[in-house]
DNA sequence: GACTTATTAACAATAGTTGCTAATTAGCAT
DNA sequence: ATGCTAATTAGCAACTATTGTTAATAAGTC
């Protein structure tokens, strides 16, 4: 995803308004590599934009998706995850927290009973517990994250 | 997934009952490679047992998927899908059509970014044009099967 | 065949997301 | 700066998939 900035000028290019609650979108979404829910995402930007509503929250990430500035990928937690990191990646899914990764692979899988699928794409999701989940492996119970915001997140190839 | 006088067997050593509505989901579900959703497994049983409740169908499927007679799979089609074939295996889903179909892979992929992360689980959605529409692309752009029925299946490693 | 307990069916409730509409506001031209 | 027009916002309703609840029913056992 590109720079708040850069969005501001696409948007306007595609014909779209930048407003207030855009801009305020665009930054948190920015670098933010926690693969939020539209609802945690509304969550944060409530309380530096009191009176944003849901509706706007999911349009923006909508629209976003759909310039192809950010990914909405569903890993099995109920509900769709953003995520700002458009590259070729894939996601791990912490069991215990709900946290996401990004996860590289680079060596594709060999295949067998697709010989008449044209494959588009692929998307790997692993699950599993998180390095803090199990550290603190059956300690505590209690998650220790909000759903939707991941402890850290692993870049690079 | 085994095969119905087993799971009726089965039902009865774990203290559950074996009733008509059961007993024609067993049925249903053995062998069935079409990846159905609840509810057009509920439709097609509807037809045999006029009367059956959809809660019947999720409560059933539920039960066998606690019991490791089936798998329970989201590819995100919105709703989830049931599998009897409990094998490792992985998925294909048609983006036309919506048709799943069972891949195998023989081969893990190599990781980058998991170095903290305990991984007890991988799952690969693979995502394109199955068979039938790809020989059928752009020509008709109806869905030739109905939701949650696929044209065929592809078994075997 | 009666008894006990699980199951069924119907309905309500929930979570996540999208549809709708009146009031507001950004962007543009003046 | 100011007004115009079309897009956007906020609020709410609607919708889909799934689960909770409960009275009536039926399976399994004796």
């Amino acid at each position: 995803m590109r720079s708040p900035e850069d969005l501001s000028v696409a948007f306007r290019a595609a014909g779209l308004k930048v407003t207030p609650q855009r801009q305020l979108l665009f930054r948190l979404m920015h670098d933010n590599s926690t693969h939020p829910t539209a609802d945690s995402l509304f969550t944060v930007a409530s309380e530096l934009m009191p009176g944003i509503s849901l509706r706007t929250v999911y349009q923006t990430l909508t629209d976003l998706s759909h310039m192809g500035e950010l990914q909405s990928i569903e890993v099995g937690t109920g509900s769709m995850r953003f995520d700002p990191n458009v590259s070729d990646h894939h996601h791990a899914v912490c069991d215990q927290c709900g946290a996401v990764q990004d996860v590289y692979v680079s060596r594709a899988p060999e295949l067998h009973g697709l010989d008449s699928f044209e494959v588009s794409d692929a998307h790997i999701v692993y699950r599993g517990l998180c390095g803090l989940c199990s550290a603190s492996r059956g300690a505590d119970k209690n998650n220790h994250q909000t759903k939707g915001t991941s402890h850290a997140s692993i870049e690079g190839i």
